[in-house]
DNA sequence: CGGGCCATTGAGTTTCTTCAACATTAGTGG
DNA sequence: CCACTAATGTTGAAGAAACTCAATGGCCCG
């Protein structure tokens, strides 16, 4: 099977650009609302039971957790700035917000008040839909990872993903001399990864050293990748 | 490890309601907006590479497809009645719905159409924001789903939220006598559930036998399913 | 320096997939 | 009405993939 030339993500969109400036003209009027909440690394960013916020990460990094049925942790999602969560009153009650770095930031914003601003003003509702599409396309890029048959398929469409991500936002941890280097600095430990590809971290590892072994990219340390070959990230299970 | 009791759905948004009855107040500006379209089994519902709509499934079920790098087919999402998609420009790019029974219906709305809408209708604007809300619940759901372990887990998952999400929208598909009966039938195959879940359609089909063994369900025929024991579904993995 | 966390690697086992055969059902046309 | 066909579902056996368990080494921090 030809690995096709699948399009990728368009150039940016008007959120995106503004996330990578963080936060512009029309957001002044969201940001009126919004109450700063720094954390150190491992410390729960925010518990929200009651969905009465919806939160932006600003700096840094954070993961969403919730806990299966059979006591499980699972990664729902990984935050970086300018990702906004909360939206879903129902389905978020029980996870909870943990910082991955040190120093991380994240906005709160009252959901009565953010509702009450978007009903004033149209173009801060036109805003609040354009974050909520934002999330919603996180959400299926991972569904279409998950969904992926082998691991070090879905460890690939990951890294991909996420310098996708970092790219887009600036990330400040990410200090990329040149533009052309492709580092992608890994946020969390194999640990986390597995809990959000469903993997064991052993597998990730596994994973990790067969896509260095076939070229497709280096690990000059455990949390740093050079992504040297993109389409054989794609294509990933290819021998 | 106790299988905990997870505290389920809350009991129905205003979104959710609105859509059992199909179509309400607030829905009236868009309803105007709207084009229906009307597909039989295994038609292609629409195809919106520009992503130039949103859409509203009106009756029937439908799938939404996508193929990855290595050519496999994946089922990102089912769709029913009530269900919006379409809000993520980019990353449904290259997806395809395909209606999964006879006389299954589409509203179809001009996005630039409704953002005009919703900067002009407060009201508007807000029914739009819940719909979108609404998505991301449906797609965390499945991202939970998908991360589960074991294939048990996986199938015992997704028919209490196939279940929740044909009792939400009253599908007309399934005639339940009695509110107590909590019969869902499948509106696709074991091979479509199975690329949904990132299953073999054989280990779907193993399951259900495991589940029906364990006196979790009971298979009146291939295509009905009855709950017996939701607590055994939702533990799932024990033996 | 010691302890803890993280990452890697190996060996054995479980789970799922694959391939195949077979059963069942529905639709079709004689 | 019946035989035929195609699609779907089930079941079995063999193989591959990932998981678990365990040991090792590196790194950071106290």
């Amino acid at each position: 099977m030809k690995p096709c030339a699948v399009p990728l993500r368009e150039p940016q969109s008007a959120l995106a650009r503004m996330n990578a400036l963080g936060g512009v003209d029309g957001m002044a009027g969201m940001d009126a609302l919004a109450t700063p909440l720094r954390r150190r690394r491992g410390e729960t960013l925010c518990d929200d039971r009651g969905a009465r916020f919806l939160y932006r990460m600003s700096a840094g990094a954070a993961r969403r957790c919730a806990l299966s049925a059979d006591g499980r942790r699972r990664i729902v999602d990984l935050l970086f700035p300018g990702d906004f969560f909360g939206f879903d009153g129902d389905a978020r009650a029980g996870s909870t917000i943990e910082a991955l770095v040190d120093g991380s930031v994240v906005l709160r914003y009252p959901r009565r008040e953010v509702e009450a601003l978007a009903d004033a003003d149209p173009q801060a509702a036109r805003i609040i839909r354009e974050i909520a599409f934002a999330a919603i396309a996180r959400l299926e890029t991972q569904i279409a990872l998950l969904g992926r048959v082998n691991a070090v398929e879905k460890v690939g469409a990951f890294l991909l993903a996420l310098e996708e991500r970092q790219r887009a936002c600036g990330q400040p941890s990410c200090e990329r001399s040149e533009i052309q280097s492709r580092r992608v600095t890994l946020p969390v430990s194999r640990c986390d990864i597995g809990d959000f590809l469903a993997l064991a971290p052993e597998t990730v590892s596994r994973s990790l050293a067969a896509l260095e072994r076939r070229g497709a990219i280096r690990l000059p340390a455990p949390r740093d990748v050079d992504i040297l070959d993109r389409a054989a990230l794609r294509a990933g299970a290819q021998r």
